[in-house]
DNA sequence: GCCAACGTTGGC
DNA sequence: GCCAACGTTGGC
């Protein structure tokens, strides 16, 4: 059963056009720290699930366009980079902590801000707008994806 | 830059 | 295992 998930980047770091120039435009999604989105990522993710990729802190946060899972979960290189923004001490070879997905870009769309998507009645669950809520890759259900799906124009 | 909310750490 | 202190996220 294909999943869908809204996956957060800072544009400063990965931005959608940064995505779709890559070769293949496909990217690992590295240098997640939390565990909850791991674990989204290590057990329920999987190639062809549907991605919302979302620009975050930056000056107009929202829906940026649209990618795949494009492979399974595997080791995130950056956790194992002695100096790395990513780092992490407790992290071996044989015991990786954290993981990464390959995402492949489908289209970069024009900007669905956040603040539309909070008007949304369809959206009133979503878990991006729930007060407080910080995961960078959170589910999205079938009836949300399609909402916003909807609304998309080209870029 | 502010700050609310949340996650992680570490002493006990 | 509790919980205070600290660090981070991310919109504004």
């Amino acid at each position: 059963m294909k999943k869908y998930w809204l996956m957060k980047s800072e544009p400063d770091e990965v931005s959608i056009d940064d995505l779709m120039a890559a070769p293949k435009q496909t990217l690992p999604w590295f240098g997640v720290r939390n565990y909850q989105a791991r674990n989204f990522m290590r057990d329920a993710m999987q190639v062809g699930d549907g991605v919302l990729f979302y620009h975050s802190s930056c000056a107009q946060p929202g829906v940026a366009g649209i990618a795949e899972v494009a492979s399974t979960p595997y080791p995130d290189h950056s956790q194992f980079e002695d100096g790395g923004k990513y780092f992490d001490a407790k992290a071996t070879q044989e015991q990786p902590r954290w993981v990464s997905v390959d995402v492949h870009g489908l289209k970069k769309t024009a900007l669905l801000p956040l603040s539309e998507m909070r008007q949304m009645a369809a959206l009133e669950d979503m878990l991006l707008l729930k007060k407080g809520s910080r995961l960078s890759i959170t589910p999205v259900t079938l009836e949300q994806w399609q909402a916003i799906t909807a609304l998309l124009q080209p870029a």
